[in-house]
DNA sequence: TTGGAAACTGACTTATGAGTAGGGTATTGG
DNA sequence: CCAATACCCTACTCATAAGTCAGTTTCCAA
């Protein structure tokens, strides 16, 4: 793959900093355009006119555009499943860890990459490579959850008829909120993720039927 | 516009109604490309071979492709609230009448137009006359979902810290579902629905605080 | 039966955007 | 200092898909 920084910790020469400096920059822009577009409607003129480049130079980093895209998928995977595994990994009770997971993808998604969740939902248009590719990272994604969900039932502090569907129902209010909330707007996206996360932990918490 | 049926009663002809069944089976085929593809991707040469027509054919219909998916988002957005509206005027408590709507809502999503939701939300690469529209859609629908919600807690049926955030949570969850269910699964449209509806309405009924 | 409108068509034009060719210039390890 | 290599460019090719044109066929009403 092109995109990989040379790996040896040893020799982290200046030419290869630059040219990892070059390519995050050239995923956070795709990344942005991806993500307010769509496949078919990014073109790589853009996403190089926007970097000062040619297009021509993109190709000197990425073989095509479907491999351009891919590493937009694992960064954005990446920086939603980093969070989110630290708090899974976390010795809190169940309750507490689902709280902060909840939390977490809000803060990741409305404050850190507002266009991480439009890429989860949108796998419209993508080839098939980078669907499947997206398909691996959800589901990554989702085990997380899963767990902490499982163990909260087991341990009796989460109640809940269906998990499943209640995750699922989850994840769509979760991954829906760039696109309603702006910052702006009157709620910082710290107080917003804590509306949500009490919110949401209701789902998981059924009245004393 | 180019869609219309010829409006009197009276002469309905049976030219009349091939030519409003002719462009129903454009509108449906291309709704569903549409929600599958995202807008950049549907071409209208495919549009045209699943009908087997000729392109050209289409424009004798549609005087663009924006001018046809434009009659699309008409379409769907008629389906999804017409059931909507039915609900949301009845004289049952709020608490029902927002258990139905959701409901209502999750059976039109999964078994009767199942391309609605991703429309919806996937609003990416649409034409932004094409966008506008939608936004005009969807704000008469959340619109019914809000007259309901403010009144059940009006009445002291529901209790919830912010409406608003909830509603959205709301919505998320719902237009998320298509994604993930599919009617071969474990669960009838029917019984998901009932659910989905219980499972929801929780985010509308605080607990005793 | 027939004239005219509606429905439909294949063969175009045109614009756009992915990817390539071929050749410059800067950087850097030796 | 000097190759080698990384980086970057302009100017293409080529495929695709929207939209047009100049008709032919089908249908219906008078």
């Amino acid at each position: 793959m092109t995109s990989q920084v040379p790996a040896a910790a040893d020799t982290v020469s200046r030419a290869d900093r630059r040219r990892a400096k070059r390519i995050e920059d050239i995923l956070r822009i795709a990344t942005s355009l991806l993500a307010e577009r769509g496949y078919a409607a990014t073109n790589l003129d853009e996403v190089a006119e926007v970097l000062d480049l040619s297009k021509a130079s993109l190709y000197h980093y990425f073989p095509s555009k479907e491999h351009l895209i891919l590493a937009c998928l694992d960064r954005i995977g990446d920086a939603t499943n980093r969070q989110l595994a630290a708090v899974a990994a976390s010795a809190a009770p169940p309750r507490d860890r689902l709280h902060a997971a909840i939390r977490g993808q809000v803060l990741v998604l409305t404050r850190d990459e507002p266009a991480g969740a439009a890429i989860f939902i949108h796998d419209l248009g993508l080839p098939e490579a980078a669907r499947s590719r997206l398909r691996e990272l959800v589901e990554r994604h989702d085990q997380l959850f899963r767990s902490i969900i499982e163990e909260g039932i087991r341990a009796g502090e989460l109640r809940v008829p269906d998990p499943a569907v209640a995750r699922m129902l989850m994840h769509g209010a979760i991954n829906f909120i760039p696109s309603w909330y702006h910052r702006s707007a009157r709620m910082s996206p710290e107080r917003l993720a804590d509306v949500v996360a009490d919110e949401l932990l209701r789902l998981f918490e059924a009245g004393p039927a």
